[in-house]
DNA sequence: TTATTACCGGATGATTTTGTCCGGTATCTG
DNA sequence: CAGATACCGGACAAAATCATCCGGTAATAA
């Protein structure tokens, strides 16, 4: 569905939500590889790409570390997150690989997908990452397999 | 969504079937990858697994090619091509990367793609190749951008 | 100020996916 | 049988993705 980088990268944006929302305080990348169970030095890549484009905020020095200031909470959303970092090939792309989605030339599938596709924007679209971090928080959703 | 291989073979079996539904005629693998517009000899693979996994039938010499039986045209269906190629980890593996998806230990957008994968899923299984080049046939799909 | 902390950025390497090449083999035609 | 055709199979190569390493830089705290 997504990219490894992209599935990091939600689930790393989702963990540092959490912790901000929770208590305000920042997280480092060791803690947040650990907790979402990912590898650390790619991660960095990964959040990198998410500060860049300005829906993390990130802090150097001694208590730095990454964190979602109340707007960022409120209003990134995971479709947000997804275009930074895997682009819009699978929320706008044709679902057999025709070099473009359109009803001019359709593929023999493009009106069976064309409903998944709204309903996979739609969910993207609708969610923020303030309001999944939430359902982390209340222990609704988790972000690694404990065994 | 899909990865290369599989909209290559997706688009490949389609056209099979509309020139065996068509004429009965066998097709050889550069028509095809000419048709579909794929590399021809990374074609040639995909149309392996597929031949192999007896959703494709093929025939060696001269006037051989691959065709579709009248059985394979009414009862293979999209899905069992998608697992051939890709197996099963956009069907049934989770959104966000986590082992296993289950409600036993959900990631937070567990509930929200769910309904979106048995859409997927249902599409898949419910479309025969048969069927999709039916279309094609009629002009009502094109597996392959004109300009 | 100085030392420490922790993110940043580029270079590098491993793995998977994508794509090509070519000889082998089965099949059909004459 | 002889020759041509076209799929088969394995080896090989290129590109994208995934992942690591390490010196640089900004910020904090003593
Ligand atoms: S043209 Fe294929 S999904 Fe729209
Ligand atoms: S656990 Fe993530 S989609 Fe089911």
């Amino acid at each position: 569905m997504f990219s490894k980088a992209c599935e990091y990268g939600i689930r790393a944006a989702i963990y540092i939500g959490q912790q901000s929302a929770d208590s305000g305080r920042r997280v480092g990348l060791r803690d947040i590889a650990t907790e979402v169970g990912s590898p650390e030095a790619f991660t960095a890549k990964v959040l990198q790409q998410l500060v860049r484009a300005g829906l993390v905020t990130s802090v150097k020095g001694p208590t730095g570390g990454f964190t979602l200031t109340p707007e960022q909470l409120r209003t990134v959303t995971l479709r947000q997150v997804v275009l930074a970092i895997d682009g819009g090939q699978m929320l706008q792309g044709c679902a057999l690989g025709l070099t473009q989605c359109s009803a001019k030339q359709p593929c023999p599938l493009h009106y069976q997908f064309l409903p998944i596709r709204d309903q996979l924007n739609e969910v993207l679209r609708t969610h923020t990452i303030g309001e999944l971090a939430g359902k982390v928080h209340d222990g609704l959703g988790f972000l690694r397999q404990f065994s």
